[in-house]
DNA sequence: AATTTTTTGACAATTCTTTAACAAACTGAT
DNA sequence: ATCAGTTTGTTAAAGAATTGTCAAAAAATT
């Protein structure tokens, strides 16, 4: 199937079955069927099977699916098996979080340098990660062949630098700042919008 | 229309419409059509009107949306025309940017305190909520009335940590530990799994 | 005051998503 | 080797969500 017809319902889902089977990995277990995931995950059994073969039969019948092979064949269709080098715009807290979370890295996604308009920031390091002006970016996103922008300023220039970046050859933005960005056809943009998320904390708390 | 009857599809969009309503506001707009809020937002007019009419019928035929009054309204269903006490658990970079982020101050969701269990962390100060050690966390819940808990701790606790905090009466928990939480009936979980949503990115960056 | 234009709220039609069901294929025990 | 028991991949049915349409209502214009 192609992949461009497959709908981001399930597309959004591959990333919790990937850590369910991380787990499973790590407790050492071999093979498991789509019911005792569905159990475990909370979902239905027709649905996980469904979801995989969007992809390809990774499955066996009579055995379920073989763990560590399922995982991997994820990774690939997640595009985790390679290294995806990012940059980070915004070395305030949130940046630092992002910059300090060691486990990013062992998904493939390497932090290889962090940008702030503040002088005070820059100079420093954060887990490997120089903090260098945003004056340096666009020669550092060419220089280095950097795919992600982690952008993680406030909403007023979040635009301004999405296309700076974009003009120097970054192919995806993950926008924390509090609107939506504009860009070019190609561009990929995730958002982490955290304020309406916790609105829908508050909503879902009800009357 | 009784709101548990209310889609999250629908729910979950909300957050948006407040989000541009805001911005309208902001710029002095007095009265807006669901067409032109459409072109906005990139969404379909039909959409817009269908969503918001789960709620009531905010509208006017020939005039389209007050955006103050739509603004006001949506804040009620939100929940966000009321303050809701948070703290937040985990004193590291992320747990910092949560409780640095004035905007949400503005929205009602007050940090009333901070914890953590490295006791080097435990008496900083960050933003007025000071950071104090984790058996105090429960008292701190019952004496002050604490709705959300924020939970920026690694997985291997954060169930632990969370059981506590329902124990003690949190009702809602805004959970950034990279696993799924098991809570009683009632408590109100919001996810923001940040390693999914990389992940996300990264399929979507595609081949 | 009458007429035209705008725009909603509701409903119907369509599209998309999820769940259920089952034949075919494999495992594992005998 | 055979046979009972599993479990997949696939197809069909059911259920949700989205979009298109239009009468009715209000605003704006003449």
């Amino acid at each position: 199937m192609d992949r461009n017809e497959i709908s981001m319902t399930v597309t959004k889902r591959l990333p919790r079955y990937y850590r369910y089977l991380e787990e499973l990995l790590d407790n050492g277990v071999e093979r498991i069927s789509s019911n005792e995931l569905s159990v475990k995950m909370n979902v239905t059994a027709s649905q996980i099977r469904q979801d995989l073969n969007n992809f390809g039969g990774f499955g066996q019948q009579g055995y379920g699916y073989n763990v560590e092979y399922l995982h991997k064949e994820i990774a690939k269709i997640l595009g985790i098996d390679k290294t995806h080098k990012m940059i980070i715009v915004g070395a305030g807290n949130l940046g630092k979080a992002i910059a300090n979370y060691a486990n990013f890295e062992k998904r493939g996604f390497v932090v290889k340098g962090m940008f702030d308009q503040n002088p005070e920031l820059v100079g420093q390091e954060c887990r490997g990660a120089k903090i260098m002006p945003m004056e340096e970016m666009q020669d550092f996103i060419r220089d280095n062949n950097i795919d992600i922008l982690a952008l993680t300023i406030p909403k007023t220039s979040a635009n301004q630098v999405a296309k700076l970046a974009v003009d120097a050859g970054i192919r995806g933005i993950w926008n924390f700042a509090h609107m939506d960005l504009t860009v070019p056809e190609g561009v990929v943009v995730e958002n982490v919008h955290l304020s309406e998320s916790l609105m829908t904390l508050s909503y879902n708390l009800g009357e």
